[in-house]
DNA sequence: TACTCGTGGCG
DNA sequence: TCGCCAAGAGT
């Protein structure tokens, strides 16, 4: 059976999405790993400090880096009442330290706008700083319970495979994504925020985007793009990414330096990272206007 | 829209 | 080995 063969009335291609829903749901209950935020007992910010740092960083590189921050700062206004340098520190090596900033004001801003509490509805998650379209709804859906499309690159490529039979999402398209897995959703608050992360985890541990393992996917049967014979993407390759000796690079290199130092560090430190005095600059001037370093004098610290 | 923004795991 | 990719957000 396929979604399309039952698409000839909107009646049976609902019955046909919710068994899509149902049978991940089902898989998840028996395959999804036990990850700390997902307990029952995982507070809203607790989710909400996962969420931000997951935003494209792997779940194991974050599991211990949440554990520590959690135990450090268990509420909004224990982040709020520490320096924004100390949030950077202790972001250490997950990567875009950009994220650290943005939940340190989050979580001022949840203090001031909130009386410290996470709000539970999408519209105010997404008016805080560093909360996106994708970590709203997470959060409403994972935290709360709510009844929304989340949608992250993971349930893009579930959906494009399963329901489109495409091998990717291709460039995201917002309004459509979130239409696209809404009708997906049961109408269940509780069983739909289950199936929202079900999907999540189908496509982050069996619908992968290199090597999907089809053989062990409770989909395999229904999934359009495998009955199609899993054809490869059709569209134009992602221009490659390079790290190494980009501004970002030498950005990361003074990032390390700052993080390990407690007290300013001399302009002079930030110069050995790399040779290329312009590229330096650029990288240093890129830092001091996203707000993670301050500089005083020939002096440069994390913002205090 | 397309680009920038870290760091590391993995096939 | 090395390029792809990762629970995106902001501009």
């Amino acid at each position: 059976m396929t979604v399309t063969a039952y698409s000839f009335t909107g009646l049976s291609l609902r019955i046909a999405t919710e068994a899509i829903a149902q049978t991940v749901t089902d898989w998840y209950d028996t395959n999804a790993r036990d990850l700390p935020w997902r307990q029952p007992d995982a507070s809203p910010w607790s989710v909400l400090v996962s969420e931000v740092m997951l935003q494209q960083t792997q779940v194991s590189r974050v599991e211990p880096a949440w554990h520590r921050w959690m135990e450090r700062w268990p509420t909004p206004a224990h982040l709020a009442a520490d320096p924004p340098g100390e949030a950077i520190r202790a972001w250490d090596r997950l990567g875009y330290p950009r994220r650290a900033l943005r939940l340190h004001a989050c979580a001022t801003a949840i203090v001031e706008r909130h009386d410290g509490e996470v709000p539970d509805d999408v519209d105010a998650l997404l008016a805080l700083p560093g909360i996106g379209m994708y970590t709203a709804r997470a959060v409403a859906a994972f935290a709360f319970r709510q009844r929304h499309p989340v949608v992250d690159t993971n349930v893009r490529r579930v959906v494009a495979r399963v329901v489109e039979g495409a091998a990717d999402g291709g460039a995201a398209t917002t309004p459509a994504d979130l239409r696209a897995v809404e009708v997906l959703l049961p109408d269940d608050h509780e069983a739909a925020a289950r199936a929202s992360v079900a999907f999540m985890e189908l496509g982050a541990m069996i619908c992968t985007a290199r090597a999907p393992r089809c053989a062990a996917c409770p989909l395999t049967t229904v999934c359009a793009w495998r009955l199609a014979g899993s054809p490869p993407a059709d569209g134009p390759s992602r221009r490659t990414q390079r790290y190494h000796g980009t501004d970002r690079y030498v950005r990361g290199l003074m990032m390390a330096v700052l993080r390990a130092s407690d007290e300013p560090v001399p302009l002079g430190r930030l110069d050995e990272v790399w040779p290329d005095a312009q590229q330096r600059q650029r990288a240093l001037d890129g830092l001091l206007a996203d707000g993670l370093v301050r500089r005083r004098g020939a002096m440069v610290t994390l913002p205090g």
